[in-house]
DNA sequence: CGGGCAACTTGTCACTGACAAGATTGCTCT
DNA sequence: AGAGCAATCTTGTCAGTGACAAGTTGCCCG
């Protein structure tokens, strides 16, 4: 038909991937359209479906990538370091704000299909790399340890997500200050 | 016409308001559908638009109905308390898991007009309420008292996402369990 | 060389959001 | 009372979308 353009895209998979981040990055899951995709990719409107199957296929697989990307952002912390669960909360900030897209998905339900493998998978990854990272500390810390980490992953999640939705001023450099937010946790070993 | 129903539905606005709000909180916002929400209504396809304009203006109602709910709890906050910090804290969490389709669409800044009059006024109510929760406390906090309602805001913020999300096991007394957790924070006058 | 498979296309259908124009109702003002 | 009037709701329509079916192209491997 000569369009100038090969049949074949050449890897339509990582296009359409990169092309509904930057929309949701910028306008939200809700303006995400398979149709707008594959005219970006320049391909015919059903192209894309033959990779992810349906929309919710495609958000999967971003959010499975992103699952990916935390999982290795997490397993850089060093281990055995008496401050592992800070490292962990800034590391998990960084990748939020680096992020956004991935991390908007990841923290859709309704979005994604729960029960896919890959998503699964790669859930486990981050997972292990979060226990790994806190396995490390000497255990002198007192109380209950799940507790801790549930205190840190709350804060840094919440942190993240109000920088995202643009509730907190976020200065210049909003990692730092989410650690030292976490001056106000876990002050010492001496409480109550 | 003998439909048997009357021309005029009594309370549409409402009526189509509390549809909404549970097709969020059973299936998110992207299951929400305008002719989905008259049918249950029992209008016709094109009556909702007369009471919010679109479909974002529907969101912007309730998120701004939200923000009222929202402010309505923070205020019931003893002033003067010195954990006032706390006390708005597990308000918060309780608004956020009484309210779950509120609470949702409330943190979609892109699905909602952020310049409706409304929004912006029930919003500034939030922000008075909590600002007057924490007016009363004497100050003999340690550090900057904008850090700590940062840190508080967080964690109540990010514990919350995270029960409703589901990434939480969230156990018999979630307002509870995050009541502990703020133990770990400000965990008393003397630190560092 | 030829079968077979993956990638992509065209075509189609029901559904949706948005808008326009008309019908109905209740309220107000005289 | 009754005429106007504005709010409410209806019907009709259009482009855009997601999903599916069936056909086409191009590549690889036996």
């Amino acid at each position: 038909m000569s369009t100038g353009r090969p049949y074949h895209h050449g890897d339509l998979r990582r296009a359409v991937l990169a092309a509904a981040l930057d929309v949701v990055a910028s306008d939200g899951i809700g303006a995400i359209s398979l149709r707008d995709l594959a005219r970006r990719a320049g391909v015919s409107h059903a192209a894309p479906a033959h990779h992810f199957g349906d929309k919710t296929g495609l958000l999967t697989a971003i959010a499975a990538e992103g699952y990916g990307l935390l999982a290795d952002a997490l397993a850089e912390a060093v281990p055995g370091d008496a401050d592992a669960l800070r490292e962990l909360g800034v590391r998990y900030v960084r990748f939020a704000l680096a992020h956004p897209a991935h991390f908007e998905v990841m923290n859709r339900p309704h979005a994604v299909d729960g029960a896919d493998p890959e998503l699964l998978r790669q859930r486990a990854r981050a997972g292990e790399s979060l226990r790994g990272g806190v396995a490390g500390v000497p255990a002198e810390r007192r109380g209950d340890p799940d507790q801790a980490v549930l205190a840190a992953w709350s804060l840094a999640h919440g942190y993240a997500t109000l920088c995202l939705s643009g509730g907190i001023p976020a200065g210049a450099d909003p990692a730092g200050t989410f650690r030292s937010l976490t001056g106000l946790l876990f002050s010492g070993p001496a409480m109550e």
